[in-house]
DNA sequence: AATAACTTGTGAATGATTTCACAAGCCACC
DNA sequence: GGTGGCTTGTGAAATCATTCACAAGTTATT
């Protein structure tokens, strides 16, 4: 398979959120010209981004939902669950240890981390914060798939060098700095600095 | 000013943090090359990153690093405070009320707001819900300058009309769908769905 | 069975972003 | 004050992503 980029599986995201609401509201078929409508984006990229992994439509008519939206889950590996461990017990960590949005999407919370002996042993929603000296062995033995590092930055690298050579592979970053990964592993970010001091040069050179 | 892509703008942010840590430890200059090395980049990345808005290097030597800093702050539109409402008092948005490296950076949560009577009168950190009945009279009033919604995704694109109309122009969007707001308006997302979906991706199609 | 109205899939064209490569400038040292 | 070693700033080239444009396939209608 072609290297596929970033913004086309971001798209590709979007486009299942949308079938899914379009199935729910008893569409069976739809174009690319309203899936692009929308996602703010163009039906003929609609149509690219699809094409990337196959063909799915019917000219003239447009797609089936129900089997794009089988194909989408398909393509973007959500068949089956994932398991997600979060390092790093602050606001952020929290916060996403609840948020329901991941379980409803298949992404099951199944431990929480961190280095705090005053958080370690609390319990919020049947899940219990533990050591992180018992990391190693915990993906030893558990084989989580994803990891997010919700850390304070100055300790973000060296959990990441330890959750890599624990054998980790996909990572999901809050910490507002770049973090540092061989090759193999998949890093993505998420800075809330940098959206909102994007934010703010906008609003700062708005005006050309 | 000729139109900055926004993967520029992302990597400004970044680099501004490094020159960050960098005086923290002392460094009075530093080069293209150590920039890129830090944030993942090449150096004549960095370089054409900054050539954008002036030259602030000198040949054979680099950057200064107070001096840098200061023109990244200053093209970032970082010299002043920035006020921030935020419309959903769930458990992101409560999570980021709270969150210090907002104000750290010169972010300051002046308001949050929730539809839900059982939230509104709620307090934490000196921050009290307020009801979604009064969005508009105060933006009139207090003028803030940047909005995040965390509403659920059914009533995000309803939020930000009433958001658009009261006179707001930048938003930062965790509703997990894509939002429509007119071309003066700046829209930045943040949905943890698709980069989880994207691991999944990733790790799906590992093996080419 | 022919026509009209749509919509896909995709090469080719365009546009945007990144990388290359090197002249020009600066500093340190002799 | 000349030489060597660095490092910037920037056109030009290369790469990557999006948009165009249209042939080909599908359905509905008469």
């Amino acid at each position: 398979m072609r290297r596929i980029a970033d913004s086309t599986v971001r798209r590709l995201s979007l486009y299942l959120r949308f079938l899914e609401e379009s199935a729910q509201r008893g569409l069976v078929t739809i174009s690319s010209d309203e899936l692009a409508r929308r996602g703010g984006t163009t039906s003929a990229q609609v149509r690219k981004d699809l094409s990337f992994f196959g063909s799915f439509g019917k000219r003239g008519l447009g797609y089936s939902v129900p089997e794009l939206t089988a194909s989408l889950r398909e393509i973007l590996g959500l068949r089956r669950d994932w398991q997600v461990i979060i390092v790093g017990a602050g606001k952020i960590g929290t916060a996403l240890a609840q948020y329901r949005g991941f379980r409803q999407r298949g992404f099951r919370v199944v431990a929480v981390y961190d280095r705090d002996p005053k958080k370690v042993g609390t319990t919020w929603d049947s899940l219990t914060v533990r050591d992180m000296a018992t990391l190693e062995a915990d993906i030893a033995n558990e084989r989580p798939d994803i990891a997010v590092i919700t850390t304070p930055p100055e300790e973000a690298q060296a959990v990441v060098d330890r959750l890599v050579s624990a054998g980790m592979h996909a990572l999901l970053n809050f910490a507002p700095l770049q973090l540092h990964v061989p090759p193999d592993v998949t890093l993505r970010n998420v800075n809330m600095a940098m959206e909102l001091e994007g934010l703010s040069f906008a609003l700062t050179n708005r005006d050309r």
